[in-house]
DNA sequence: CGGCATGGCTTAATTTTTCTGACCCTAGGT
DNA sequence: ACCTAGGGTCAGAAAAATTAAGCCATGCCG
């Protein structure tokens, strides 16, 4: 059975690797269970090459019956989860978006509809939602309903500010860096230093919240997303010294599963983030 | 994941424990399982009652998506277990078929189509075809085509026929009882003893085939299913001294969980079994 | 009406299975 | 030639299943 959602995973993924993540595994695990499953068939479901597996045609025959299997069973735990606790909406987001963009509005959500009840997981990256039981995802990327289109430029604590006049400043200060966002400045450099070699010197941060902290406390120059410091530029607590902002390539978006019903829990949650209550940050 | 197996199991088993024996494990883990699923989900699945579990108005709900999403499962692992090894049959059966019905039958099989492969299982229920990967199964039914309509009469060692002549021979002489047919006496004796109080007396055996080995031996009379002792009355091994002989209620009959297609391997050795062959036992 | 057996679920301690984490190995890209 | 990305392998740790007892209503019988 787990070496079943194994296969499959591993199947559709391309990889041992991909499976192990998004079965919350390591990929030894998965290689044990694929193994088995070959085992006990008598055949192999994939090709090993040095740089990853390829399914044989048996494996490509089967994989797609596997894989509607495994949607259909995700979709019941959703439709049970939904049943269980139907006024509870689940949103999955990055970090990063949980705690400055969705954290600020939740008060105006829980006044909005108080009968609902709002549950947020934090991930790296957008989960299936075939499989895992959220209602509503919320990322930078192409599918989905646009909520904001969103922009970087530097922003630094109000007595940096003062030091910065022009973009070439930043060759002498201390530029604070996301691991996950690490080319954001890059982007930004591409458009505001065109043809300078521009390297960011100083901190790294694997929690961006964590950087956006630390340059409200005049650590630095953050690489800023303009919806995620909404509330600090407004608070006045961060300033953007520089008129250059850059576009993402990607919005923030939001989606889900299966078409929302209206008047459903989530779709008027989805109605309400879109319709930006909340923006106005105190 | 497994706790959803054992959810939909005991939903529509009706209880844990039947739910255990269907998925193979003690009444201990599915107990473990539903309540872990319970505790996630914040809400009851089962009302526990003192003579069993009933399914709450959420667990009725959500049982359909959950058998069907598992029945597409099941049907996946056979089309992969048909896809990697297609001239494998595999049957289902009871131990005492298995041995006494099926093996004699296997030669002219295999002479008859020698690049199949024929697998046998034995367990004491039929299997669930929908989630167990047999192709064939071959038990006492309603279901199914019927393969062989079945008797029971006394059997025994012809040293020992020769002390019988009437039915109530049998009230002196040991007879050999099997567990799971113990009631086969009964049914026999209410039409060649009636109104008599026949209990036969004599060792319990678990295996049938065992019992059978045991009256060749000279240990007593059994009372024998016709189809599994047609060999040993064949070699004179075994005799039936007295005429009377009680029709089962239910007959020896074959099925397969969806419509065989005609020259599919499957499908010739449930045709070659119906047909008879090798019913001439050596 | 009470004692006792019964069927079914639960619980706790033990054992088995599975997963992890750190390593190795191979092949392609720089 | 090195580095990286992806799988494979192994001993030890974590999780699951088992075993065996316990519980609690029901039903049967004296």
């Amino acid at each position: 059975m787990t070496a079943l959602r194994a296969f499959e995973a591993a199947a559709r993924l391309g990889g041992f690797a991909a499976a192990a993540t998004e079965l919350g595994v390591t990929p030894g695990a998965v290689t044990a269970h694929v193994k088995a499953l070959e085992d006990r068939l008598g055949a192999a479901l994939f090709e090993r090459t040095a740089k990853g597996v390829r399914l044989t045609a048996l494996g490509a025959r089967v994989l797609p019956d596997f894989t509607a299997a495994f949607d259909a069973l995700g979709l019941a735990v959703h439709h049970l989860r939904a049943e269980a606790a139907p006024q509870v909406v689940h949103i999955a987001t990055l970090p990063a978006i949980a705690q400055l963009w969705l954290s600020p509005r939740l008060p105006g959500l829980r006044a909005q509809m108080p009968e609902v009840a709002i549950s947020i997981t934090a991930m790296e990256a957008p989960p299936n939602l075939k499989r895992a039981p959220y209602d509503l995802s919320l990322f930078y990327g192409d599918h989905g309903q646009q909520v904001a289109r969103d922009h970087i430029f530097p922003v630094c604590a109000p007595a940096l500010a003062a030091r910065i006049t022009t973009a070439e400043d930043l060759h002498h200060l201390p530029c604070l860096i996301d691991s996950a966002w690490s080319r954001d400045w890059a982007s930004w450099a591409a458009v505001a230093l065109p043809g300078q070699d521009f390297t960011p010197r100083g901190p790294v941060f694997s929690l961006y919240a964590l950087a956006v902290e630390e340059a409200a406390n005049g650590a630095g120059v953050l690489m800023a997303h303009g919806a995620l410091v909404a509330g600090h530029l407004a608070r006045g607590t961060l300033m953007a010294p520089l008129p250059q902002r850059v576009a993402l390539p990607q919005a923030l978006r939001l989606w889900s599963a299966r078409p929302l019903r209206p008047g459903q829990p989530a779709e008027r949650v989805a109605r309400a983030l879109q319709a930006g209550t909340g923006d106005q940050i105190p």
